[in-house]
DNA sequence: AATGAATGAGTGTTCATTCAT
DNA sequence: AATGAATGAACACTCATTCAT
């Protein structure tokens, strides 16, 4: 947005730890519009209105800048799923909260969200450390999901047999869900969705009789 | 003479056609594997045994390379869709059949597959041609499953109201099936899942009591 | 000297080996005005009349580029020094032929010698890679000089005891010549300044009697 | 009050002056380390203790700080070389002398000589004014050196003719004794080898007879 | 007196692309 | 039909240097 020359005048000493958020911010930014491999330095540095030089004081490099992005965003995913697993209710509260909690994450870091999905095609044949490391979050992930099917089998809620499968669908319809909330601008109501969702889960399209 | 001359044109005709198929090959395989900006030209050159200069005798650059290869993928799944909708059968069998030769692909071709599936995410916010051109084929294959979900409508044998919805449900299975099959190196029986991805299409993971 | 505009005219099919020599050439020549890290691949390009991106398609990178230039002139020193030791004649023959060779290559590669001799300072304490084998070779030439004073030693024509001193006194007169005459932009004649070296070697400045 | 502004300012001084020294110190242990491109003002700044800009208020810039620290070793070796061209002492006695405090300086200060050295050969060809400077002082020793030799001539303890010569061959076996002092980390003993480098310089290696 | 915060100007290196042969 | 040879335009990253505080 800012051009180029206009760096000059954010001269400001505002701290280094607000610094640190404004770029990790517009690296958000730029990151999920472009991937990591579309984002240049220059990009990230305009965004931020500072100089590609000053990101450098504060993230050792590129790798660094984004995983760190990626990285917070796959914590609070675990910490999602893995509270999920703990908490002391009935299973069906739990989905709701999980797939409420996760969905609330489109509206308060969409940018986030939408680096580290873009990313996940590249973990599945890993081969840079960062993609190694995506990998073992998402399957890390996909485990906590799986127990938390588990759970619900155990109570009967879900059917027998598949704790697996059944990951692959929610783990889908979120995934899915997420890419058209982004693909139309977060026009979607997310709460009502979360509703549909769930119920889509539970008993799919068919007419059941 | 006229015939000789025809001959050689063919013969080098079927040279060019070969050459074409051959680097389009490599390209898929490396593509898949590496995503687009991960791969060089020299890749493809080396994975094709042609020279990068050559593979411009074919292809206008890069961008045009691929978005070749990404559109025989999009066009396939197209067809796949299109005719779902258009076989004189019942929905359920419509249904199956749709998802078996979806799954298909990924035994006949999982690179093209996944640098299909890889570039989506950027798709949603589309900035360069290349991404404009894919949400449009994103879009269309979309609406033809959302048809494909009214008719199911119609026919009683899925729900009343939400097409859209299931078709997200859908694509979402889909999609994160091919995940599960390409971050597990292709282990998974394809036959054997369709039934398991059209079961929980239609039930989902509810104990339906 | 080149212009960097003129770059284009340049446009030779000369083949690679032609190529390389050149380039070869002119960072040899730079190296030696210059030093490893005063000078950039740009001086290098500039100086051989190619691009940067054309340097790189020869060699795998600046450390590549100076290390085959040092080690060809490592190479050269240790086949002279290797000999010196191995020749069937006396002592006296055997040093005039090994330190007339040696100042012989003042005269066909100023340009490598001086890179080869600026570098050793930074050999003493060795740090990175390049440093590490340099002062491996540092050794390995002074090993094989000590050998020689062995034998001149052995043959009577050395005084006993310190051949180790001996090849200090000889190595730091072979240096001190060589910065001499590239000081003196080589208006020196080496043939004559043999007969002194050798002179200055085996009587020193004293009067003797 | 005007005893106090005085005395605090003169405390100030007293500061600032040992800053400088602080930086300096600092300054030729990493420039002897690593050379003066291999050195960075972040380098400088951690091994002296002030941040990098509290150097630019000592120093103009490296060039600054990298020639003080090299005209101070040029200047301490200009007073060794003068001064054994005017004791009133016997040519042989002075010689002793003069080898003695140079090397000497390997004790005291091995950074600084160690950066000396290391500058010397791009002095050859000088093109930066930082070159040409070191030129100057280069030439300078080598002019009193020579004068040396002339007064030993003259008292009859060297031979006749030559007098640069034997200055080559003395300069040679100093900077080459300083090479092994450094290269063996110190560990020779310094006034021991003095005998050695004046015998070496008076006799040689011959045997004389 | 000292520094935290910032940047301009490079530096090595890569890569898509061109073109004469 | 095919490529060897070459480069322009970027890109990630570094570093000497400045300046408000």
């Amino acid at each position: 947005m800012a051009e180029v020359g206009a760096r000059k005048k954010l001269r400001q000493r505002r701290g280094a730890d607000h610094a640190r958020d404004v770029i990790l911010d517009a690296a958000a930014s730029v990151f999920a519009q472009k991937g990591y491999y579309g984002t240049t330095m220059e990009d990230v540095a305009v965004a931020s209105g500072y100089s590609p030089a000053a990101i450098y004081k504060y993230f050792k490099n590129k790798d660094d800048l984004f995983s760190r992005l990626w990285n917070t965003m796959a914590d609070r995913l675990q910490e999602i799923f893995d509270e999920s697993t703990r908490l002391p209710m009935p299973f069906a509260m739990r989905l709701r909260w999980m797939v409420t909690r996760a969905s609330q994450l489109l509206e308060t870091s969409p940018n986030l969200l939408v680096a580290f999905i873009a990313q996940r095609p590249y973990a599945a044949r890993a081969r840079s450390n960062l993609e190694k490391q995506a990998l073992r979050h998402y399957r890390s992930h996909q485990a906590r999901i799986i127990e938390l099917m588990e759970s619900g089998i155990a109570e009967g809620v879900l059917r027998e047999g598949g704790a697996a499968d059944y990951a692959l669908l929610l783990i889908g319809l979120l995934y899915e869900f997420a890419h058209r909330w982004v693909s139309e601008d977060g026009q979607i109501d997310v709460r009502q969705s979360v509703d549909r969702i769930i119920e889509l889960f539970l008993r799919g399209a068919g007419h059941g009789s």
